[in-house]
DNA sequence: GTCTATACTTGGATAGAC
DNA sequence: GTCTATCCAAGTATAGAC
């Protein structure tokens, strides 16, 4: 029974992971989130005690893996270059959580306020890492805050129209599998580039 | 009576801009809209139809401005600087829309269908300055999916937290005013470099 | 054209049977 | 713990007075 009940608040996860990334917050209801997790509707309520605890559930289930290193500061762009990998890695792990992450920090959501908790560390230490590269002359760059923009801008952003991007898609690919490493390669180009 | 018409449908437009891109289209409900603009309930449903065609008639007055340049191709790098400079312009002269449209380009809405319109000749665009820039050597990378995705997520996202943003801010100017022309040399920094 | 009042629908949460 | 049935609040849209 303690496996029946860890089933289905997983079950409720799941479901709501996907709808709140492609429908929002507000966009999702409870009866969508139980429906798809194939549950009662009340089961929301009881094992999460409502729509928002299930907000945070998502995150706490997950955001363990947000902030799992340490850097040293003695090489940034090897720092740097560490952090991309990471972000990139739980970015292709937990598309949906990025996906509704991006919303709520766009649209700073009541709910962010919570969510810094976790977000504040992971923010700080990319700016410690380019302060560091800055001041050792390994990175140049004007403005903090609009660098820390484009950075998170490009790690997070990784979608236009499905239509539009399976175009480029099969143009870049011609087939083939895109791991992991080599989108981290991408990203990793593209940002270090943007900091000389 | 006709001045008034357009009064108050601006009024409206005004309200609704704000308030879908801080609570998304979902998060906001039309008590709201009309409340913030001033004016009856009733008037969204008689003027626009419904909560629906407000959202669309928002970027029916503002997407003219979205593409008005031709770019020649000859040479690729100065194409590029100039739709940064663009898009940067209408960012900052209309942070709402931006804000709004990445939402509802993230969570892939039922609405971009409609929104596609204005902005796949738009993407297409980029597309052409990149692919042109790849042939004369002046632009090096590998995935054309991926690299449109790092350069409109760097044009695009503009907001960490207001207060982590606050905090950066005030390091970075010290007081001075932020005018467009840096925010677009900088935006337009990064993502040249970011080619190379 | 604009307002107030209201009809109708949907959403979140709970009560109570099993 | 899980279900069905129901309550109540909130949302959109409309009817009808002015």
């Amino acid at each position: 029974m303690k496996q029946d009940e860890k089933d289905v608040k997983m079950k409720i996860l799941d479901a709501a992971k996907v709808l709140f990334a492609r429908k929002g917050f507000e966009g999702t209801t409870v009866r969508q989130i139980c429906d798809e997790a194939g549950v009662a509707l009340a089961l929301v309520s009881y094992h999460f005690g409502g729509k928002e605890n299930v907000f945070y559930a998502l995150f706490d289930a997950f955001a363990p893996d947000f902030l799992n290193t340490e850097y040293e500061l003695e090489n940034p762009e090897k720092d740097l270059r560490a952090f991309i990998g990471e972000f990139v890695r739980l970015r292709m792990a937990e598309p949906e959580l990025i996906n509704l992450l991006q919303q709520e920090i766009i649209m700073q959501s009541p709910r962010m306020e919570k969510l810094q908790r976790y977000l504040f560390a992971l923010w700080m230490q990319l700016r410690r890492i380019l302060e560091a590269g800055r001041e050792k002359g390994c990175f140049d760059f004007e403005s903090m805050k609009h660098t820390l923009h484009f950075i998170i801008g490009s790690l997070i952003f990784t979608r236009i129209a499905p239509s539009i991007d399976d175009i480029f898609e099969s143009a870049d690919m011609q087939g083939k599998e895109e791991s992991v490493e080599a989108v981290a390669a991408y990203t990793t180009r593209f940002i270090v580039n943007g900091l000389k």
